[in-house]
DNA sequence: AACATCTATCAATAAAACTTATTGAATATC
DNA sequence: GATATTCAATAAGTTTTATTGATAGATGTT
């Protein structure tokens, strides 16, 4: 049994296909044949139905590859070692990043990163928080930034910082003349929301329903964007919820309409996730490090409540 | 990388010597040096000071060994798993057994074991309680059979029986004439005990110094079995504890000299510990089906509190 | 029925792992 | 101080293994 066979195991039970997984491993596909067929000999068993289009894995197949992805993993671990001890941090390296948190921050690390960290080939790609956990899991992502906490038993937080809900008001909103917000004035049923999906959206949730228990679970308007979601508020539609990362890069003319809650604020809690084999661990403490750099400049509120961004049924 | 070089590296580790590294894993001398010298290219760092004699490791080689041994154990479990979905029970298992279980259970369940599982080549070393730990955790030993609990993070216990405590008090002692004999009547200085290093002596003390506490650790006689335990203890020497199942087979005129304690009467524990990591489960549930079996007959007591087996400075 | 898709097989080749024999350095012995 | 002894590294040659391109066979699609 060799590490490279068990790498080829895990490409073919990803990609239910000998040919694909052969091309992500830089074989042809008769190289993974033989090779999977030689582990099956030795093992005695068969690891895939072949039967089966397209292939699976049989049962004892599941947890091999479980096993497998273990050893593939931990043998990776062995370079990390080497990279720690030398100082090296370089080497490609994927976040991932929700879409709320994506626009706002990323301009703001990434260019002080890839100067001070140049070795790093930074991969970056926007996903759903439900995303970004399977893929930290399968090892597709090396680490992402996300609303915590998660309470997930496979990964690891790191706290970046708080980033406070700020209140967008229109005009001809109930609420338009309180100058500071309580959170009891929110009512879930004039609140735009983004649709389904983001997890601002049910930190949004959380807030509003923690004091008013409602029954009815449905909204009226739902956007994709928080841009969108400005605009839709402007046409007097409701009144919505920003993260203040976002209202730092609004107009002028919206500012006006910006509601600050009263202390303690109502805030996210925005962290670097990453699986608890802790992986490329020296890179993570960079990104870390760069980013609570250039955020302890922009955020400084100090009294906040965590809102969890979790859908609580 | 492959497994075959890091459990190369794991030997070479181990004895601190090529050569005698390259037999152990049946190659030549030079095919460890090319093997070894091809990974520390590779990683690009050196992972043994061959300046010194003998051999040693440098401080990456350490953190490589240890990840390693991880690496190359994860891939035995592979064969587990097949194992395991096969039903097969067999191959090769090491079994310690610390000096005072081994010549009264062994007896009891090794011939049933090797009858019901004729496919298992069990091989058994008697060994102390921190010997025992220390090969569990080098991989030198897949179980043992010892006194519990251990508080041990890297061991897992699976409980065989609790075995009480009984009194061999000769003729001429203080407690001759107590038929059941309490915990406080047990004095540390009239007590005969085995030579340091074994477990059953530290629960013995602890026993004595749960009710009296004594400054005075110097103790007056020591033996190394069991059975000159008793040949002292008729020589007027003192009284001694004996294991339960040490006392089903002494002399018939011994057994008069047999003092039991009121219930709850002290016992230890004793269990099947192994490496958190689970390797050859099936064969642990096995020893610990037959063992059971055979010592549900053999002890009937219900009530007993269990006592420590490791010293308590 | 012809075609497309996908895996297994075969023979050839490139790469690697391993062996025996030998060297060289360090240490111990006379 | 010369001579063994020990032990890892190196060299050269052999065997084994991994990989490839070409192709056959199986299965499903139009």
């Amino acid at each position: 049994m060799t590490i490279t066979q068990l790498s080829y195991v895990l490409a073919v039970a990803e990609h239910q296909n000998f040919t694909k997984a052969a091309q992500k491993c830089f074989v042809t596909q008769p190289t993974l044949s033989m090779q999977i067929q030689k582990l099956e000999d030795q093992l005695d068993i068969l690891i895939f139905d072949r039967s089966k289009k397209p292939i699976e894995l049989t049962e004892v197949g599941k947890k091999i590859v479980t096993q497998a992805r273990n050893i593939v993993n931990e043998s990776y671990r062995i370079q990390d070692i080497v990279d720690q001890e030398k100082g090296f941090i370089g080497g490609e390296f994927k976040l991932g990043i929700i879409p709320t948190i994506m626009p706002t921050l990323l301009p703001m690390f990434l260019n002080n990163f890839v100067k001070k960290y140049p070795k790093v080939k930074l991969k970056i790609e926007e996903l759903t928080t439900e995303e970004i956990i399977a893929r930290i899991n399968d090892g597709h992502l090396d680490a992402a930034i996300a609303a915590t906490p998660l309470e997930n038993e496979t990964i690891k937080e790191r706290v970046l910082y708080f980033e406070p809900f700020v209140a967008y008001v229109p005009n001809n909103h109930r609420l338009r003349d309180n100058k500071k917000l309580n959170i009891t004035d929110l009512d879930i049923d004039d609140m735009l929301l983004l649709e389904d999906g983001h997890c601002f959206r049910e930190g949004v949730i959380n807030l509003c329903k923690a004091f008013k228990n409602h029954t009815d679970d449905k909204f009226q308007l739902e956007s994709g964007s928080i841009e969108t979601l400005i605009k839709l508020s402007n046409e007097g539609l409701g009144m919505t919820l920003l993260p203040y990362l976002h209202t730092l890069d609004i107009n002028e003319k919206s500012k006006a309409n910006l509601h600050y809650f009263t202390e303690p604020s109502p805030a996210r809690e925005v962290s670097l996730i990453y699986h608890k084999s802790e992986l490329k661990m020296q890179i993570i403490e960079a990104l870390q490090d760069v980013i609570s750099g250039v955020i302890r400049g922009a955020i400084a509120f100090q009294n906040v409540q965590i809102v969890s961004p979790i859908s609580k049924k």
